[in-house]
DNA sequence: CTTCCTGCTATCAATAGAGTAGCGATGAGC
DNA sequence: GCTCATCGCTACTCTATTGATAGCAGGAAG
């Protein structure tokens, strides 16, 4: 049956992999840790950057980040990415060289 | 002025990326993409890998990831990655590789 | 003091997603 | 032909997430 060898073939998606792709399905997030790839960016900055998005939802996103330690607030500066966020940066530029390859105009 | 400066540093995000990441953040959409990299699977096994996501959202994200050339529909077998969608398929591997290292226990 | 900018919160409307039921098509077995 | 199971997918309702707007409290500067 045709069902029973797509099973047998599957490998299992990873609960870390679920997670980190249930925490990218959130609006704004990636696009967030993509905004500070120059530097550390202040609330507002950071809130213009991304296209002027609503303050309640960067909040979120901003502590559902900390919470997973891919940015950090800094005193006078704002957020800047962690060690961790830097590393994920890395794949999100992997994505950048993905996009300029699609057809722009599908949507 | 920080504000100025910052601006100055800072490169900007280019439609396509934006367009990528918007992609992503829609609920379920890199998931099912994840999914699909051992081979097609018909909407119900898609449905059941994603655990049990409900068939409206499933049936939006396949519909908005065809027209943005990522997945295509096969006559029997159901749905499978184009050659861009195999690409991002490589993104995604890296992403799983990030995943890996992080703490499991936040959320 | 006033004025500005800051991070952030409150509130409410709009949209997206979840959950469930079920329809029409197709194929297998009889 | 029939039944029966499975398929892709739609319709519907309800809840959760997001968007938009206004504005507050705190700090710095004059």
């Amino acid at each position: 049956m045709a069902q029973r060898i797509q099973n047998l073939r599957r490998a299992q998606t990873s609960a870390s992999m679920a997670q980190a792709l249930t925490l990218s399905g959130r609006r704004w997030a990636l696009r967030v840790v993509w905004e500070l790839r120059v530097g550390p960016l202040n609330f507002r900055a950071l809130q213009a950057a991304c296209g002027d998005i609503s303050p309640s939802v960067l909040q979120r996103r901003l502590n559902e980040l900390r919470d997973h330690q891919i940015i950090e607030k800094i005193p006078r500066l704002g957020y800047r990415l962690s060690t961790s966020g830097e590393k994920l940066f890395q794949v999100l530029a992997q994505l950048d060289k993905w996009s300029a390859g699609l057809p722009d105009d599908a949507q």
